[in-house]
DNA sequence: GCACTCACG
DNA sequence: ACGTACGTGAGTGCC
């Protein structure tokens, strides 16, 4: 059943104003408006419209300025009433704003109460069937659950927590009358609110007698004239005329033709992001979260105020060659069809200079050889994404751009990396607002020009410049190339493995149908918990939840069809996310085109995507086949891989200055045995293997953070066990409780924590009181220290490489995170390998050695 | 659009 | 007592 929420938005708005006011201190923005009604309707407004969905409806009725019908026939109406505070009514026309950009539609109309938009409101939506519930604390209200069996009226108690519903069935025992008698009590017993005087004389107790006894007030009067000596009656009978007067004013009106609004007010889930706007312009900085805390963090007030949050649209000046700009041209960026450079089509340039913003058809910048020069000049630019940029000028015959100085999606992922999956989104870190229109780039453009001087000097003042100019923009240009250069794969060997697999699948399939007895869906997290854990009885063991690939396993004895969905999911698995998905990237090069996301991850690391060529499978044979579809046609080149070894735990060893763990790298030795060995004190030819893996989980655990309870898990041992092992591996190697202490501490006091090359991630939650929470931002601080050094660490072994690379043909083509893969022709195999090795292994000078394996094959399968 | 699952380092 | 390993991307099912 569709529902519809009617909400009177004067009543929420006055009770949302005194639960918010009451301490004197009101919330204001920026400008001295205040806001405390606004921020607690929105809460209430979110917390109303939260369970609403496709279909339903939401609507909000208010009150206009100009008197209602009953003013006009009652001059007395609410004239006892004191005004509404100025700063309450101040907020009126802001909550309509707050509702536009809701997308929640919202109704006044001359010469009636919201009261009767709701009752109109509620007429249509009872006769379309709908469940209505009416938000609100005016007990006026209450006579419309005589519309239908299907009506609530919600009365919002104290706190705004509390909910009390009123029904056609439950209204008599809570509140001693009946809905259609409602309007009736209020003409005899008056309501101060309104200043309905009601019958002088007859309180409420007489007139909830009167109502039990004679049903209405028709019958009350009929009665009282029989006996017109009782003193009551007599009453009664003198007060019959006010009494239906008054009757009539309570009475709401609920024939309003609102048969289009009803159309108009239908649920649309928004965009949070949407509102982005009405709250940077309110200061609703608790519904920024992201971009508050940034603000609490990195910005201080007087930046702040460096920040102009005015959203000025710039003009945008059309023009068709360079020669039209008259001033100096301070920076160049793109238009283009889609996010994706590698597939985007590029429509426009837009240039700047200090006051204005052009745009050049791309058309007309290919025949224009000013533009051309201009890439290519010495000049320092602005830029504005300059990956995609590089990479759409390649792919249109231009040249890369030359000299870029600033970039304003690098610098504020450095500044917070928790900004900039989205273009737009970087702007609400600096309290600005583009709109995502035609000339969305340009603005941002121009934007970047604005903030270019404030940003450097942060950069520079947080020790990040360096990073920034040395390492971020060049790999800028180095992952453009890898992006143009691609990867090849060959989909004949792809298409083969699927067809393999698919057999494997149909096979399993149907003898898992036969197992269990019936069809269901496999793929179905639900459908197999339920055939698993209620038809097969199959019993969880404490803590287990789902049906991931480890419940399974521990259940792997339990039922014969076990293994067999094990077995499915694999398989499942490489088809559809490999084998099916891959061929859709292949270009016409037989080459996929990747994206390099390079400011994305919290950590500095690079992700990719479209598709994802970090995560091909490898750890098991079915999977790791995959990698023989990865080839140079003809074999024309062969594919070297070089991976740094531990690099993360020979970060941590250098770090952390944990001289012990620093020995055994510099002795070369196999980590893990040597570490077990020197945890359980013995001779690394006496490690067993369970010794040494039991050292593996905890080398791993301690770059992640290490708890018991994890570690437990990992290698299935008792907590007591695991916090044991832990115990002797801190005490065995000095440095490393040290180590997360302070790091731990650094994070809590300065609201971040730094990398090697002093990239930057702030964890907000670290000083939570919330637990989980807290120690969650505590072990995401000790790894993101680890893991975003190594970020840094192979960024610049990328940059190293590349520039050896500079006089040979050999290319990097692939980074995965600890791994470069290189494309060499056959003439520079026999030196590249070595030098490449070399150059990773003295990227960055650590206290202990860095190791680097190399390999060199035909296929991506043969190089591991 | 989100939860679940699983691929990688 | 709390509820857990860190960082990603993508396909599927289901509201």
């Amino acid at each position: 059943m569709s529902k519809t929420y009617i909400i009177d938005g004067n009543s929420l708005l006055f009770r949302s104003y005194y639960s918010t006011s009451y301490t004197g201190n009101l919330m204001v923005n920026k400008d001295g408006i205040p806001t405390n009604a606004i921020y607690a309707f929105h809460n209430l407004i979110n917390k109303i419209k939260s369970d609403l969905g496709k279909g339903d409806h939401i609507f909000v009725s208010f009150d206009t300025r100009k008197p209602s019908f009953r003013k006009q026939e009652y001059a007395e109406y609410k004239a006892q009433r004191s005004k509404a505070p100025d700063e309450l009514v101040i907020q009126m026309p802001i909550a309509r704003e707050l509702l536009d950009a809701m997308n929640i539609f919202w109704l006044e109309k001359d010469g009636y109460e919201g009261d009767d938009l709701a009752g109109s409101m509620a007429k249509i939506a009872a006769q379309k069937g709908d469940q209505v519930i009416l938000f609100s604390s005016d007990k006026d209200f209450l006579q419309l659950l005589d519309l239908g069996e299907n009506i609530t009226v919600r009365f919002l108690k104290k706190g705004l927590s509390e909910v009390v519903d009123y029904n056609k069935n439950n209204l008599h025992s809570l509140f001693g009358i009946y809905p259609n008698q409602v309007v009736d009590f209020k003409g005899i017993a008056g309501d101060p609110s309104d200043n309905y005087l009601g019958i002088k004389g007859v309180g409420e107790k007489t007139t909830f007698k009167l109502l039990n006894e004679f049903g209405n007030i028709e019958n009350i009067f009929e009665n009282a004239k029989k006996d017109p000596s009782n003193k009551l009656n007599q009453k009664l009978i003198e007060g019959e005329k006010e009494a239906l007067f008054f009757k009539k004013l309570a009475t709401i009106i609920t024939d309003i033709d609102l048969k289009e609004e009803y159309e108009k007010s239908s649920y649309v889930p928004y965009d949070e992001n949407k509102l982005t706007p009405f709250y940077l312009k309110y200061q609703f900085n608790q519904f920024l979260s992201k971009i508050s805390s940034m603000h609490d963090i990195v910005l201080n007030q007087q930046q702040l105020s460096l920040f102009n949050t005015e959203t000025k649209k710039n003009e945008v000046i059309s023009i068709s060659s360079l020669s039209e700009i008259k001033e100096e041209i301070e920076g160049i960026t793109f238009d283009s069809s889609e996010a994706n450079e590698n597939v985007a089509t590029l429509y426009s340039f837009f240039l700047i200079s200090s006051s204005k913003i052009y745009k050049l058809p791309l058309e007309k910048a290919k025949n224009d050889s000013e533009f051309n020069k201009y890439l290519q000049s010495e000049k320092s630019k602005i830029v504005f994404d300059l990956k995609g940029l590089n990479v759409l000028l390649f792919r249109n015959s231009f040249s890369f751009v030359n000299n870029p100085r600033f970039d304003l999606l690098i610098a504020t992922y450095l500044l917070n990396p928790d900004f900039g999956q989205k273009k737009e989104e970087i702007f609400f870190f600096y309290n600005r607002v583009i709109n995502k229109d035609e000339n969305f780039m340009g603005e941002a453009l121009y934007t970047s020009y604005q903030l270019e001087e404030e940003v450097t000097s942060t950069l520079k003042e947080q020790g990040e410049y360096d990073l920034f100019k040395n390492v971020e923009l060049p790999l800028s240009f180095l992952l453009a190339k890898m992006e143009i250069e691609g990867f090849p794969i060959n989909t004949k060997i792809l298409s083969d493995i699927e067809i393999e697999y698919n057999k494997k699948i149909e096979q399993l399939k149907s003898n898992i149908y036969s197992l269990v007895g019936k069809e269901f869906n496999i793929n179905s997290p639900k459908q197999l918990e339920d055939i698993l854990f209620v038809d097969l009885g199959i019993k969880k063991y404490k803590g287990e939840k789902g049906t991931g690939s480890e419940v399974l396993l521990s259940h792997i004895y339990d039922h014969e069809v076990i293994p067999l969905i094990i077995e499915y999911r694999l398989y499942s698995k490489i088809v559809s996310t490999y084998t099916s998905a891959l061929p859709k990237h292949v270009g016409l090069d037989n080459k996929i085109h990747a994206i390099y996301n390079q400011a994305l991850t919290s950590t500095g690391r690079l992700s990719m995507s479209e598709p994802n060529l970090q995560n091909i499978s490898i750890r098991n044979e079915e999977g790791k086949q995959l990698r023989k579809a990865f080839f140079y046609p003809n074999n024309d080149f062969y594919l070297l891989s070089i991976d740094y070894s531990q690099i993360e735990l020979r970060m941590l060893a250098h770090l952390a200055k944990i001289k012990d763990l620093q020995e055994i790298f510099a002795q070369g030795h196999d980590i893990h045995s040597a570490t077990a060995a020197k945890v359980f004190n013995k001779k690394i030819e006496d490690v067993s293997e369970d010794e040494r893996r039991k050292a593996k989980a905890v080398n791993f655990g301690i770059i992640y953070g290490i708890s018991p309870f994890g570690l437990s898990t990992q290698l299935g041992i008792s907590r007591e066990e695991a916090k044991n092992l832990i115990e002797s591996f801190k005490n065995t190697f000095n440095g490393i409780s040290q180590f997360q202490e302070e790091t731990i501490k650094y994070a809590k006091e300065k609201g971040y924590v730094k990398t090697i090359l002093n990239r930057r991630r702030y964890l907000k939650e670290i000083n939570s009181s919330n637990f989980a929470l807290r120690n969650f931002n505590e072990r995401a601080a000790i790894n993101t220290v680890i893991q975003g050094s190594a970020a840094d660490l192979i960024k610049v072994a990328m940059l190293k490489c590349e520039e050896l690379l500079k006089e040979y043909k050999t290319k990097i083509v692939l980074q995965i995170h600890d791994e470069l893969i290189f494309k060499v022709p056959k003439d520079e195999v026999d030196i590249i390998p070595e030098k490449l090795q070399k150059c990773m292994e003295e990227a960055m000078k650590l206290d202990v050695p860095l190791v680097a394996d190399k390999k060199v094959a035909n296929t991506w399968y043969e190089v591991h």
